[in-house]
DNA sequence: TTTTGAGTTGTTCGA
DNA sequence: GTCGAACAACTCAAA
């Protein structure tokens, strides 16, 4: 009988493209998946409550999937530098696998639990999975990282096409004897109290809805998407955030769907369909080339001078913030789309996350950690490089005088106020005339749309205009600090 | 080494 | 109402 393998999963949660499941399974021995629950191998940043009912729900659909390959998921809870070798000796395994992860503590947690199997004499392979570009095989003239996303996006390209995807295994070899699993109720990932009912309504996790969700957007999303994608209002972008957070799709896998799509609709020489959004799909990489280089980016700003930045601390603007609640109704809006769904529109991100940092001088990292808590999408590589944007303190940021008027933005992006009415369902019967600045509005109108301001929708908690000034103030004080 | 061109997503003001 | 310029200066990447 020969030895099993192990297969580690772990933020790679599907079956097809993935290579190191691939490559465990054509070693011929019996495989065993396992996945294990360990919030204190994440250092500062443990699972939040939309990511840990995500990952319940993911973790259910992946052992139903395995069963149908013949095996199933055997589930630990942590740490993995225990359970790993553990579950070796336990089952007799004589090779472990598993897809690399990049994020700094996990990365330097692996290479030790690597050297430590390979020391009980266990052979380990890692593979590469979850990005199209590894970080450090992207890569400036002069050997160093990008920072800018444009030449870094141009080197991206220049590189040979990304692999094509592997295809999903019919069959999982099954060991003689199953090791014991931990009952997934166990790791208590869902919330006590049933908060989660709109999660339920918008997200169907796991790899078939992620493969749904693409083929809806190559369908209905990715031609039009220059344009739709601005609008919060449509179903515009392709939602992948998530599914691509845990793996269940791989971004190899999207790279050669939009490809294949192109090719197939747009058969011209030259012609960019997809390329936009692509283009995107870059970004994350950037994201992730940026964490791999710059590790103190989750916590600190990449340009020094931003630690001098006057943040104020100020818990009721930040609580009103969170609870969509500061008097601007497209802010609220997505404040709310995210409490409710755990995830929020990108161009609606920029404007609330702007509110924060520039309207309510509360430090990006609050807002971090905020988005951290909330987003099923929650990514340490994309979600410090969109607030480090905002703020104006990371790479290739925003100039410091970029600052998002709520309003604008709205009567731009919400022009119909479709998106402010769903979430804001108090200011519904507002004409749209008024709807997005209601403190504008005449008392009558008010009146006959039921909103009383202070009483049922505050007041804006603060003055856009004023804090406009403020905020060029205090950045424009923070650049000349630097220059001296 | 030095130089040059360029840089995701905006807003406001004044002509 | 529309449009272009100003809002800074810096730093990156490549030639």
């Amino acid at each position: 009988m020969t030895a099993p393998s192990l297969f580690w999963f772990r933020n790679d949660l599907r079956l097809t493209d993935n290579p190191a499941l691939a490559a465990a399974i054509a070693r011929g021995a019996p495989v065993i998946p396992v996945f294990i629950w360990a919030p204190e191998d994440e250092g500062d940043w443990p699972a939040g409550g939309a990511t840990r009912w995500w990952q319940h729900h993911s973790l259910a659909e992946l052992d139903s999937r395995l069963r149908v390959c013949g095996s199933r998921l055997t589930i630990r809870r942590g740490p993995a530098s225990q359970i790993v070798p553990e579950l070796a000796r336990e089952t007799g395994a004589q090779a472990v696998f598993w897809n690399r992860r990049y994020e700094p503590a996990l990365t330097a947690s692996d290479a030790q639990l690597k050297t430590d199997l390979k020391r009980l004499g266990l052979e380990v392979e890692s593979h590469a999975a979850n990005l199209l570009f590894e970080p450090w095989t992207i890569q400036t003239g002069g050997g160093t990282p990008f920072q800018v996303f444009t030449p870094f996006w141009r080197k991206c390209l220049a590189q040979p096409e990304p692999a094509l995807p592997h295809p999903a295994p019919q069959a999982l070899p099954a060991p003689a004897k199953w090791p014991t699993t931990i009952p997934l109720d166990q790791l208590e990932l869902l919330p006590r109290i049933p908060w989660d009912s709109g999660l339920r309504q918008a997200w169907r996790p796991g790899e078939a809805g992620a493969l749904d969700e693409l083929q809806r957007f190559l369908k209905q999303g990715v031609a039009d998407y220059p344009v739709e994608r601005d609008r919060p209002d449509h179903v515009g972008t392709s939602r992948l955030s998530p599914y691509l957070h845990f793996g269940e799709i791989g971004p190899r896998q999207i790279w050669h769907a939009v490809r294949e799509f192109a090719r197939r609709t747009a058969p011209r020489e030259g012609d960019t369909v997809g390329e936009p959004y692509l283009r995107q799909l870059v970004w994350r990489e950037f994201a992730f080339h940026l964490l791999y280089h710059f590790p103190q980016t989750p916590t600190a700003p990449l340009r020094e001078a931003f630690n001098a930045f006057p943040w104020q601390t100020n818990r009721r603007a930040l609580q009103a913030w969170q609870r969509g609640q500061t008097g601007y109704p497209y802010i609220d809006a997505g404040m709310r789309e995210l409490w409710h769904t755990g995830w929020m529109h990108n161009r609606v991100r920029m404007a609330t996350a702007s509110f924060l940092v520039k309207d309510l001088l509360i430090s990006w990292q609050e807002g971090a950690r905020w988005f951290w808590d909330t987003l099923v999408d929650a990514d340490l590589a994309n979600n410090t490089l969109g607030w480090q944007w905002t703020a104006g303190c990371g790479a290739d940021a925003a100039p410091y005088f970029r600052v998002f008027n709520p309003v604008t933005q709205a009567t731009k992006f919400d022009p119909e106020g479709v998106y402010v009415r769903r979430w804001v369902p108090e200011l519904a019967k507002l004409p749209t005339k008024w709807l997005h600045q209601p403190w504008d509005a005449p008392r009558s109108v008010l009146a006959d749309a039921g909103v009383s301001l202070g009483k049922n929708y505050p007041r804006p908690i603060v003055d856009h205009a004023e804090a406009r000034t403020l905020a060029l103030e205090a950045l424009a004080q923070t650049q000349r600090d630097k220059a001296r």
